[in-house]
DNA sequence: CTTGACTCTGGACCATGGTCAAGAGTTTAG
DNA sequence: CTAAACTCTTGACCATGGTCCAGAGTCAAG
């Protein structure tokens, strides 16, 4: 059975041996158990556990939300964790369509700007002066 | 011809005053002069000044992509100016592409979660714990 | 002149997600 | 046994974009 150290650990799920410590300290994540000189012990549990936390911020989660995730998880409430899940999806939506709008207000501008002459000529200068942009 | 105090400006720009000095210890911001008694006095560039940071911030640019463009724009440098709203803009878009990954994502599965029933047959969890999301 | 509103400075504090350093102790390979 | 590699704890520090506070001074209206 897997026993393993910080070191081991971080590396096998790629992060580095201070976000492990991090993770602890934040309630995310705890050793299975500690030698008598205090060294940390983890098995395939907190492994799993360390590769849920990644992914998991992979997919857009703070983690605060993955806190929230792993105490469902551990409760096995699928419902919780579905309507967790939808709820960041819909977080998410809105920060797209923010980004699109974001990326049309400056595509406009681009497309109109000469890139060269007059600063009075740029758009991009004259809208950011004025009141109506958006 | 225009003469504010801090307050004044933070209130036609929709800003804190707070928000005001802080531009100027970063250098975005300086009063056009002061009293003797040490009170900031602004006036109509000031104002405009303060909001273009603010549009830019709508648009996406963080505060030292602004000093960046304010230095431009100061330089009356059109073809620098141009470039930098490229620059972001890539960036913005790079942004949508990597939430709208992390959104279908979600959208899977979550469809594939029945809301109920043993938390192994939770897609949500599972996938979560595995190799190969993404 | 008084009172209330405004402003000044310097520095602390917030959240987020870590990262790094110091100094001491532990483990492991040779 | 020794030396290298690893780990421990505590606590400071990073960037970002502010926000808030104390204590003192100033300005404007009545």
């Amino acid at each position: 059975m897997l026993n393993l150290g910080i070191g081991q650990l971080a590396k096998r799920a790629g992060v580095a041996i201070d976000t492990v410590r991090y993770y602890e300290r934040n309630d995310l994540l705890s050793p299975a158990g500690r030698l008598a000189s205090g060294y940390r012990r983890y098995g395939e549990a907190e492994l799993k556990r360390l590769r849920f936390i990644r992914r998991a911020k992979a997919l857009g989660f703070t983690l605060e939300d993955i806190r929230g995730l792993l105490s469902l998880s551990d409760e096995r409430n699928v419902a919780k964790v579905k309507r967790a899940a939808e709820t960041k999806l819909t977080g998410i939506e809105q920060r797209i369509v923010e980004l699109q709008r974001i990326r049309k207000g400056l595509r406009t501008l681009i497309a109109a700007c000469p890139g060269h002459g007059r600063a009075e000529a740029c758009p991009i200068l004259n809208a950011l002066s004025e009141e109506d942009l958006r």
